[in-house]
DNA sequence: GCCCGCGTTTACAACACATTTACAACGATC
DNA sequence: GATCGTTGTAAATGTGTTGTAAACGCGGGC
């Protein structure tokens, strides 16, 4: 889940209601209130995307622009000028998106969903303890290795990693992973979680639920 | 030089203002007045970039979308509807950017270029392992020597190289290979990626996703 | 009208895989 | 601890998928 966002504003009130939203649209998001902070922030920490102000205290969003750039973080303006040679100015030098204030919040969250999809490259990701799984090669990794799976046993994992610590019953995995006409007394799901187990070296990661059917262990 | 655009916009006064606009900044650019002449637009020719107005007679922009998507083409929505729920909705909707008229022709452009960069990004350096391709002369070279490749074989490769890594369905290379039309039970892909092996030697670069199609290793 | 090049289809061989089977190991219950 | 149902596991089986060469058919050029 990419979420790490970084938004540099100057205005309190204006910083504050774009952190609340972001938080209540599930990002989380640090704030920073003038140029200097922001250079410090993204110092130490990661960001998936940052808001930029342009007019600010110290540095200006122009000129943070290139330190984003630097760490590989895209970047959505968020100014009050709305002349069109900022707008030109701050796309030409590389950022994602130009918005005028006043914007609408769900706006910027569409926009920003654009922008973080793009990065992502649309490629998914599903990951679970030195396992992950890329739903766009299809190739699954434990420990940088990558594990050739056949395509039962990876729509197998994909059902583990996607309700870990679950119950999954039998009939629960054959209704979602083979489809609704298989059902009946059969052992097929066993003998794929046996192989899923063998390959990933998960014996003890999927438990067995007696007379039910299997779990992802979360702990240990 | 990508460059070929399509206009869709029913007013012929600005339909003629961002046409001479886009001849000046070097674009070639084709003009619909409705939804009915952009289909019919698209059906015979490819384009690298549609510029949509949402209220059109006949058909919508809204409604033109997927259309564009199913070629394959980035759109940029222009219209004079600057509610948020429309600028959401194109968005979400998978439009590349959105424009709220009047525009300023300047910005016009440069959210263009973005557009098109991005997409020259996601196929970039048209080359692979010993492999490369020139677009311009549509020459294929492996270690220095020239490959002879048939029309079907060059697009086909062209996929794999935009897309390495991941896993190309055969619906997917149909889809953008052969067009939306085919679909259906067919062994032509199989075939094609064949031959794309022999010709290249790259009976291992190309590998056999079972049940889903062909992927480009990375590695080895 | 006849080639020729190319894309598609076909046919069959080679292969991968899911499922079944059979039996061993295991667990709950009494 | 004996018994019966449940799960683990390896091997066998059969079906569906892919590799491949060759036939087919369509269109363009001569």
């Amino acid at each position: 889940m990419p979420g790490r966002i970084l938004v540099v504003e100057d205005d309190p009130a204006i910083s504050r209601l774009i952190h609340t939203n972001l938080l209540v649209a599930g990002f989380e998001a640090v704030c920073a209130l003038d140029g200097r902070q922001a250079l410090s922030a993204i110092d130490g920490q990661n960001f998936d995307l940052a808001l930029l102000d342009i007019m600010l205290p110290e540095l200006d969003g122009f000129e943070l622009l290139p330190y984003m750039q630097g760490k590989d973080i895209p970047v959505i303006f968020v100014s009050a000028k709305d002349d069109i040679q900022s707008r030109v100015q701050g796309l030409r030098l590389g950022a994602e998106d130009y918005l005028v204030k006043p914007f609408d919040i769900l706006e910027l969250l569409v926009r920003m969903e654009k922008v973080l999809s793009r990065r992502d490259g649309a490629a998914q990701r599903l990951a679970f303890a030195d396992v992950s799984m890329d739903e766009g090669s299809h190739i699954v990794h434990k420990e940088g290795e990558e594990i050739a799976l056949k395509p039962m046993e990876y729509e197998l994992l994909r059902m583990f990693l996607q309700h870990p610590g679950m119950v999954l019953t039998r009939e629960n995995l054959l209704r979602r992973v083979w489809g609704d006409e298989f059902m009946g007394e059969t052992r097929t799901v066993d003998v794929h979680v046996a192989s899923l187990r063998k390959k990933l070296q998960w014996e003890a990661r999927i438990a067995t639920v007696y007379k039910i059917g299997y779990r992802l262990e979360v702990n240990a």
